[in-house]
DNA sequence: GTATTATGTAATTGATCAATCAATAACATT
DNA sequence: AATGTTATTGATTGATCAATTACATAATAC
């Protein structure tokens, strides 16, 4: 569905409805990863932007819809980090991972949103992280294989392995899990 | 802590405390995976075993003990399933890898339950996480270490990486994710 | 200078649940 | 029968929140 509805872009951080969403969107992201999708209230994440709770409905249909746009954010994030990425085809793997544990000491809050939504059991919230799944997979297997990089799949899969252990590690805070990978 | 209890084990299946128990904490694995740890509600949970909503309580003080147990039975199955694996030093990883995904056929709400709590924010259940991921890393740890596996930690951190894709694997229902391993 | 639209809030509702409590039924033991 | 214990429930409460409605104010246009 639609997001880019930019008419307003003056210099001047005025609050434009389009700022209004970034601004809860951003919100949000941190409300969600600090407390979790049902403990989040939408007060929490209205009170963050300094409005009001009725207001957040002005721009998101539902609180589901607000968790939503928040995971394809990061999920967006993720997949233009990894198409970003230059090196040269041997260090190429390497290179996107290390890119992605930056990620995750970045913009630690969206990758915790990723974890979080691996276990939300809401068909809507599983849909969209099939597809961010999908999305990710899909453009590491399509940076190898354009690096010429021989038997793409099973290179792929590890990588994805690792990148979830990232994950868990970043989000449990526990970074020994990560330091001989 | 406490957990063996039992005066009273008749061969018959008898409404006895103990057995109560199981089946409370039985239901719990699969309500709580079904519908996740804040959407299930301890009357689903009543239902499913044939009690009343209240008489739960008699068993687990809070529901968030309830999801905390049901949690540890899992990672104890886990645990207990690495550590039985029988193999040859050279294969024992792979047989091990075998066992996981066979665990996470037969048991699969039990390892929906670990990926759930990977995004809980709270402190108690986090805590649990962590200690759960220590436990499993260790017995892979030991079991390779044993094998007289050398440079072990960047195998167990694969391995561990393997199972965590594995899980997101069965949870989001991807088995393509999980093919080239 | 009034009509209209955009930006906003206060007040409220309707539903959901975890948790408590007082009571009862069923079963042993003496 | 009297006494005690274990298993169990119905009724209720207290709190939390998503979502709605109805109202207010500021900016823009006409």
């Amino acid at each position: 569905m639609g997001e880019s509805d930019h008419k307003t872009l003056h210099a001047r951080a005025q609050h434009t409805s389009t700022n209004r969403r970034e601004e809860i969107l951003e919100a949000a992201v941190a409300v969600f990863a600090e407390s979790g999708y049902y403990r989040a209230t939408t007060a929490q994440v209205a009170e963050r932007v300094g409005i009001s709770q009725p207001y957040v409905y002005r721009f998101f249909e539902t609180k589901e819809a607000l968790f939503l746009a928040a995971l394809e954010r990061a999920t967006d994030r993720i997949v233009r980090v990894f198409s970003e990425v230059q090196a040269s085809p041997e260090q190429l793997a390497e290179e996107m991972g290390r890119a992605y544990v930056e990620l995750t000491r970045t913009h630690r809050n969206e990758i915790v949103l990723q974890v979080q939504a691996q276990g939300i059991r809401d068909e809507p919230i599983r849909q969209a992280m099939r597809s961010s799944m999908r999305r990710v997979k899909d453009v590491v297997t399509q940076r190898l294989m354009t690096a010429g990089i021989r038997n793409t799949q099973p290179q792929v899969s590890a990588f994805l392995a690792k990148g979830m252990l990232c994950n868990v590690a970043a989000v449990l805070g526990m970074p020994e899990l990560t330091e001989c990978l």
